[in-house]
DNA sequence: CCACTTGATGTCAGTGACTGGCACTACTTA
DNA sequence: TAAGTAGTGCCAGTCACTGACATCAAGTGG
């Protein structure tokens, strides 16, 4: 009956994400995903690998935006200024999808195995943003160390954001790389001389 | 017949790591990690909740160790300079168990299962140093922010040390909070005027 | 209009992680 | 010696996930 697969991969994520949050996660068998979205269990693992990983399709559109924002952003900027412009851009995304994203961020965030999951693709994007900022031409060991940082710091506001929707992604972007530069700025230089 | 518990728990640790190095992790049975511990496999999963967290034993001395360091040092270091000396000291124990770690290490590097895991208890343990600098006064937003750049710090020193041994983790520590004083001191505050 | 191919699905059988329940045994304590 | 407790073995069952094979709709070329 379905004809492109794209549709029944979407009545999965609709399903998936509508039994999450009426029974949790835990709760909810792939059994059930299949059939609220009218297609065989079969047919889910068919489009996603796990239970988890219907709720995480996105990833690489945000990959994409943010290697894209890296490589295009102004010459001349330090690296985590890259990062900040970078994730500036990335932000509206986020910003803009804040109603499809707020209850999958709430199904995330009270079941650990869906963290971990979690944890798993932001690691993946900051291994992606360090490359990125390498083919910019920026030294492996900072390249690396600014990104995991800088993702850091992206995280940090992004929470932040989620508590206080208020202000917007971008004020507390601003402020948590100001925080991050005041943080560094008043430490001494290692505890050596140099 | 075994009395104590504690013997069976090592064993199923000690065979379970023998068995994911000789086959890996995915084609490792919890039955046969049982089998060879000389157990039954109902009692590998009263010792461990699942067949990941076999390897991961030594979390709750490691977040010991570092809330007691962060708390015990010594007053008047901003953030991050409490964060350097904590790791140091932390390090310490990482440095001399490189034998037992290195092994363990390895394994899950190469499991995406266990590199999940593994991700979740870094993130439980940036939790716990954030709330070991609450309770030093520092205030709730540098506190989380401070945290999370610092392990991104200490996780990076971590990986340059796991590929060159040679210096010692102490150095690759030093050298990477001085690269992020410099990241972020170069970096021009933020993109308004203050 | 008839093969023929192709992509998505349904069906079925099977493996393995994990759980609840119950009985047994060794060691401890009154 | 009796009662308790902790650690274990055993058994049945659920559920995530996989491989193999059949089916079915749509498009393609003859």
């Amino acid at each position: 009956m379905p004809r492109s697969g794209a549709e029944a991969r979407r009545r999965l994520q609709q399903a998936a994400l509508e039994l999450y949050r009426e029974r949790g996660f835990d709760r909810t068998t792939t059994a059930e995903i299949a059939a609220r979205a009218g297609v065989n269990e079969r047919t889910f693992f068919r489009h996603f690998p796990d239970k988890r990983e219907v709720l995480f399709d996105g990833e690489a559109d945000l990959r994409a935006a943010l290697m894209r924002e890296v490589a295009e952003a102004p010459d001349g900027l330090r690296p985590l200024e890259v990062l900040l412009h970078a994730f500036r851009k990335a932000g509206r995304i986020l910003e803009e999808n804040r109603p499809f994203s707020e209850p999958r961020l709430a199904i995330i965030a009270v079941t650990p195995a869906l963290r971990e999951r979690d944890l798993a693709k932001a690691a993946s994007l900051t291994e992606a943003v360090a490359e990125a900022l390498r083919q910019r031409g920026v030294a492996d060991r900072l390249a690396d160390l600014a990104a995991q940082t800088g993702w850091a710091t992206f995280h940090h506001a992004a929470g932040a954001w989620i508590d206080d929707p208020e202000q917007g992604l971008e004020a507390h972007l601003l402020r948590a790389f100001d925080d991050l530069h005041d943080l560094s700025t008043a430490m001494t230089p290692g505890g050596r001389g140099r």
